[in-house]
Parts: structure tokens; sequence; C-alpha cells
DNA sequence: AGATTGAGCGGCA
DNA sequence: TGCCGCTCAATCT
């Protein structure tokens, strides 16, 4: 299903009441080219809560340790995979690892780990968008914009909150 | 079952 | 800087 918030439509799957795969916030016409689906006019409150949580992740304004309490998800993904996501669940708001980072933890090469990522069924969620190379952004299913996007704004955030503790 | 493909990296000139 | 070879899980054929 695909749900609607302003100008963003977030798409999402559910098995019974568990959320196992999601889009981030896109604007108009590029949710198409991600996520087949269809449009829901009026949602139970319980979607439009998670995708709300969502659309917040995108802009930074709540951390994913604080989304993951609030939507019942979950991870449906091959061994390989949940290993890498395990490790990615762990990074700070605001901080990154490279690719090569997590390679190192599990034995494994840098490309294998981009792999794994690129097949991230909870975008934002688990902050796969906290990877990045050693000497560039790396990649993005959605585009490495949208990934500069993302990370600047929880730079930002972060040092927001900083000041004021 | 074998070949190709990456969201990468380190070394060498 | 730029190229080259290595890597290895997933995705073709």
């Amino acid at each position: 299903m695909i749900v609607q918030i302003g100008d963003y439509f977030v798409g999402m799957i559910f098995k019974g009441n568990q959320l196992v795969r999601n889009t981030i916030p896109l604007k108009g016409e590029e949710i198409f080219k991600f996520f087949n689906g269809e449009v829901i006019d009026n949602p139970k409150e319980e979607y439009m809560k998670i995708a709300e949580t969502i659309l917040k992740l995108y802009f930074g304004e709540m951390s994913d340790r604080e989304a993951r309490k609030l939507i019942n998800c979950r991870l449906e993904v091959p061994n390989f995979t949940k290993k890498v996501l395990d490790i990615v669940k762990d990074i700070e708001f605001g901080d990154t690892l490279t690719y090569g980072d997590i390679a190192k933890k599990l034995n494994t090469s840098p490309r294998a780990v981009g792999m794994a990522l690129k097949r991230n069924p909870l975008p934002l969620i688990i902050p796969c968008h906290r990877v990045v190379a050693k000497n560039s952004l790396g990649g993005y299913s959605y585009g490495v914009e949208k990934k500069k996007f993302i990370l600047e704004r929880e730079r930002l955030n972060k040092r927001f909150m900083n000041m004021n503790k």
C-alpha cells in the first residue's frame, strides 16, 4: 500500500500487523519508480502513524532507535544480510561507518556488504544510509542525492540536540 | 552449476 | 589522480 502525507508518499507492505517492507518518503510520481501498490484513500490510523514516523526519520526528526520502538516491524532477510543489518542498527544517529569497517567485522568483502545493504527492506528504520565508502558517499538505492540529504539532516539535528544539553 | 555483477578497497605508478 | 586486481553474496543464464 501507499500512504500519502502532504507532498510525500510512503510505500509499505505488512504481513499481519507487522511491517516487513517500506520505502523512504518520495514526492509525486517518484514513488511508482520504486514501489508497486495502490494509494490508500483513508488509511487506518495505525498505518498513518507509521508513515508519519518514517517521514520524521527522513527529516532526521526522530532517531531510528526510537522509531523501532514505535513500529512493529520484522526483518525478513537471508542470514548474511541479517548480520550486516544488525551491525547497521547500532550506528549512532548522525554517525557513519564504512563498507570496509563492516566487512572487517564479518570477515567478508566490502562489496558483499554493499550487496546486503542494497536489499535492506526497511530503509531509514534500519539506517543503511549511514554506511558510506571510504573516500566517498558510496551508493544508495534511491539515489546518492537522497542519501546526502538524509545524512546532512541528521548531522544538523544532532548538533541542535547537543546545543540543548 | 557456472558466469556475471556490484551501494568497495588497497596498492602501485 | 587513475587504473588494476581482489573480493564474495546475490543474481542471472
